[in-house]
DNA sequence: CCAATTTTTCCACAATCCGGAAACTTTGAC
DNA sequence: GTCAAAGTTTCCGGATTGTGGAAAAATTGG
């Protein structure tokens, strides 16, 4: 399988996790062998590991069989979050008083991103978006910036894999136009959305370099707002709130 | 340590959840050594294990070498609350309607009680608990209607562990009050915090049985609306919440 | 700059986990 | 109600995988 240079890992820790994850991704709730058709394990070990979450109440079992998300995590979500959260309001809040838009972090997760928080504009109309929403990876501007910061190889394993639904008539649908584009944004330092995930919506997206997991940085607003001019405005703030953040993750807070 | 009559379990997953918890009891941020003195394993399987879990990103490594909660469980604990809070909204939301005070959920969560869901009341005058709000055993409504069906000897280990601080002049604060409170709580179907946590504070709080985590359901407000007419009017509908709730666990829900 | 402490790497042993096969349970068809 | 098919769970021998003592590296403090 192609090994390079990871680090070792423990088994059996990293299937268990490989399955909450199939569990979360499928919605909360998956039967034993709709697990077993996305992964290679065979079935008795899924079940083993199933069973060993079970015990320790990560994994609820219903009277279907079937296996759901336990109330557990809720906790860890929550203290994760609001560590996270410590350090990415101010953050945010900052890019949002200095630019008047929503401003949000978004993580790679599988092969879409998952948004951890966000900051809302004071404008009525503005952008909302849930913690906890997924987009895709080839539609959204943090989506773009952290595939630019990724290896070629790897966007296009991500990309074959998630696919690539077109949300509006301007998001990118081929391979070759996001290789074309990746380029753009590297060149660019951050990543533009052009109504490719929402018409009339305009985000701009910069990589949080250096951190653990993959992650990004948007300010999105409506065209009529998010114009050029704001985009050079912004690029600065953008750069301040990344490199705050990087170095918020790496150091220690309290 | 007695081990009685445990499903087996995969040790290294067992031991990789009990160090996240371990983080996160100690506020989502820990090092290697401060991990090491709250669990019997040697350093080098400890670090084994968070070695695998920043690899996965469930853990994340600041430069001080400490280890924290990582971003991706952010993720699972949002799924895990979707899924637990659809199911109970509609249920607290219910009793709130019916009996005008806040309702919450909480989780037996080590040697404390962890708010995993709540419902306001419209009266100006409210109990609020944050979800993710973490109490103790011996003084919430929550934490005694879990430990009533707790067998006696996990009681005393729990609030060992725990300690019985005195939140007010009314906080139970021996075991012998406590186990003498507990037999009260079984023979009456539920529990009452007396002003045990906050003077002037009423809940009545019960468990939901068979629950894959000890959990309860109370009602809170204060001592002039949650009188005993009120807790003789709220019981029936406090049994039908934790009966749905039960139910509600165990059935898939689509 | 050197000593004490903490973190990380190494490695041989064997305990632990793995997964094929089989038993059991549930679901659906007749 | 009965039987077949699909899905789930248990068993258990074998070897891969994880374990943890010991020692090296890195960091902190004096």
């Amino acid at each position: 399988m192609a090994e390079t240079k990871t680090t070792p890992g423990v088994q059996s820790v990293e299937r268990a996790f490989e399955l909450l994850e199939l569990i979360g991704r499928a919605g909360g709730e998956a039967a034993l062998s709709e697990l077993a058709l996305d992964t290679p394990l065979p079935l008795p070990t899924i079940h083993r590991l199933l069973r060993t979450l079970v015990g320790i109440g990560y994994v609820r079992q219903l009277n279907n069989r079937r296996y759901a998300l336990g109330p557990r995590l809720i906790r860890l979500g929550e203290v994760a979050n609001r560590q996270l959260g410590a350090l990415s309001t101010p953050i945010l809040q900052n890019l949002v008083n200095e630019l008047g838009e929503s401003a949000s972090i978004a993580v790679l997760d599988g092969d879409m991103v998952t948004y951890i928080s966000q900051a809302q504009s004071p404008h009525a109309m503005r952008m909302i978006t849930e913690v906890g929403r997924r987009s895709s990876l080839h539609g959204t501007s943090v989506g773009k910036a952290i595939l630019a910061v990724l290896d070629n190889d790897r966007v296009q394993r991500l990309v074959n894999q998630a696919g690539m639904p077109a949300h509006t008539p301007k998001t990118i649908t081929t391979m070759h136009q996001l290789f074309d584009e990746l380029e753009a944004v590297r060149a660019r330092g951050y990543a533009i959305d052009e109504e490719e995930q929402e018409l009339g919506v305009r985000c701009l997206g910069m990589s949080v370099p250096g951190a653990p997991t993959p992650m990004a940085v948007s300010v999105s607003g409506p065209v009529t707002r998010v114009t050029d001019e704001f985009a050079s405005r912004a690029e600065p703030y953008l750069r301040a709130a990344t490199t705050q953040l990087s170095a918020a993750l790496a150091v220690t807070t309290g």
